[in-house]
DNA sequence: TCGCCTGATAGTTGCC
DNA sequence: GGCAACTATCAGGCGA
């Protein structure tokens, strides 16, 4: 009989499917990123050092939205802008 | 002037942002897990439960693997099969 | 008898109360944060903002930390400095 | 002119400045930590093992608490100690 | 006050 | 076989 059991059970396969299929998408994506790695390495390039440049662009990246952030939070505060949340 | 400078520059260009897409990509799958772990929750499943499952179900396969590839090796060794290595 | 199996049973015992004792302080020092977070609360600042202007200053330090470091890496790389590993 | 707005610059200088030493002091109580754990390594004992020991003790504690709690509310309802809320 | 979400911490894997 | 990067888990902070 299919009862409610069974559509839990059938909704319970379908996610644990769905996060199985996008780990392994993960996965391989990550394959790639290795790869390339080692594609530099055999064209001379340091792997560390490409990943420092990597990081930095990252943090880089973050700090000036954090930045913009921050300014929002003081032009806020000073009533210079209006209130996003309305 | 187009010296071996600039190869190399445009090498490492292309790499470093090859691998920021990539990492990009793999933030997004991250976030889309992220998401149908939220979606289940909101279906009344447990995470952390969910995360268990997956985990196991990751180790009993790779368990299985190791049982393959065994068996490889016996029937191997009994000359049942071909040896794979040629 | 004080075999061998009592010295490591005091060294266990050791080890484990020195984390224990470093996780109190450490527990001890959290506490502190989040009263300065309080008081900060009760003189008019907001604590989201507080909080942001800490992570932004620990971006910036180690942005420049970074970025010194790949400093050394390239002048290294350029043979303008000397193997620090000898 | 030292105006108010000075006053509330001061304090919010302080108010960094406080934050930003006790989480330098909470970072090196971090490294004492993993030294500890180093050392015992050294000493031939598995880190992995140790952390579950303090895990457990750590719950242990927590339950022996809720257990003197849990007493506190049996001999307060049978009138063996007085409210602590007065 | 509760649920969510980001940041801290623990564990794993791959490189040297 | 040790160490460092990466991943996954967990806890504390924020918003509703």
């Amino acid at each position: 009989m299919a009862g409610p059991a069974s559509i839990a059970r059938d909704q319970l396969r379908s996610i644990i499917e769905r996060i199985e299929k996008l780990e392994e998408e993960k996965q391989a994506i990550a394959g790639d990123i290795k790869e390339v790695y080692g594609e530099a390495k055999a064209n001379g390039f340091d792997a560390k050092t490409l990943r420092q440049i990597v990081r930095i662009r990252k943090l880089d990246s973050a700090e000036r939205q954090e930045q913009e952030a921050l300014l929002d939070v003081y032009m806020l505060a000073l009533g210079m802008i209006a209130d996003p949340e309305g």
